[in-house]
DNA sequence: CTTTCAAGTTCCTTCGGGGAACTTACAGTA
DNA sequence: TACTGTAAGTTCCCCGAAGGAACTTGAAAG
């Protein structure tokens, strides 16, 4: 969490690092995708100190990306999953990939593949218009006032 | 900059993130996007102390994601545009500006709206397999080791 | 020759990250 | 019963980074 809070900006981008925009977040959000759900597990996975992922964790949860479910009463063992909103979230960390397989793996090529499961085919993610399927590029949308522009303090 | 190193994890959201992870990053390059490419109008629009944003400045440049070129030589004065590598970076804010309008905006509805230049409806981002070109997400993918996954210290 | 502006830099305070040790609650085993 | 192990945190201290205000530099403009 940093100092100022980007939550109340009248901007997606500003209030998407509001929710994950601390540098481990998206990590984190990564380990529950691909099963790494228990507080031992990430702690080790990642190398992140116990309390800042405590921290993190509480945040998660408080901002509906993660759940936090008992999964043995006796003795008390939690694991934390995505919800559907923590999980949609995936689409911008499959951009994160993209571009970072594609600009910073260097001459060893990307630490991993993703395989789409039904083309068959390694892939990764690409951005398209949802109105009529075309591959998307910043330059190619005009900025537009939208309904909610109101309180830009 | 965050206090542990990202960039030699063997994973290329770790590595995106080290390069514009930080929470401003991210809304540093949306201004570079929309034209605010000068020192003082970055600090007056998103109200970032001028010591940070000169940090973040100088390590996006050195990442290669912006580059600092003078447009007046009397006065000195520079500007701050993306590279290609950092223009391919806006593929992520896409993607975070999708998901914050959907789950951040509220009832006020999204605070600004993207119109698709060539097929002239509003839109967002959507992310899509790049060899089949079907609607892509986080569990249409199965993750494989991939060549450059050496180094995971 | 004082003011204004852009583009920073410097200084100071305070908050948050890193790391290690400690705690709690239980299970297994000898 | 005591000892060991494990998961899930919490507490403590230190230090580095964020925030903010003031200062600097270089030049134009009144």
């Amino acid at each position: 969490m940093q100092r100022t809070r980007f939550g109340d900006m009248a901007c997606s981008i500003a209030r998407t690092l509001d929710v994950a925009g601390e540098p481990w977040s998206p990590l984190i959000i990564r380990d529950a995708l691909v099963g790494i759900t228990h507080f031992d597990e990430m702690q080790r996975d990642l190398g992140i100190s116990r309390k800042v992922l405590a921290e993190r964790l509480k945040w998660l949860e408080a901002s509906g990306i993660l759940e936090r479910r008992a999964y043995s009463q006796r003795p008390p063992r939690y694991e934390y999953t995505l919800t559907q909103k923590g999980y949609e979230l995936c689409d911008v960390l499959l951009a994160m990939t993209a571009w970072g397989d594609r600009w910073t793996a260097g001459d060893a090529g990307p630490p991993v593949l993703l395989r789409h499961r039904t083309c068959g085919e390694v892939t990764h993610s690409e951005a398209h218009c949802a109105a009529c399927g075309e591959v998307l590029h910043a330059d190619d949308v005009a900025f537009e006032v939208g309904p909610g522009a109101a309180a830009q303090a």
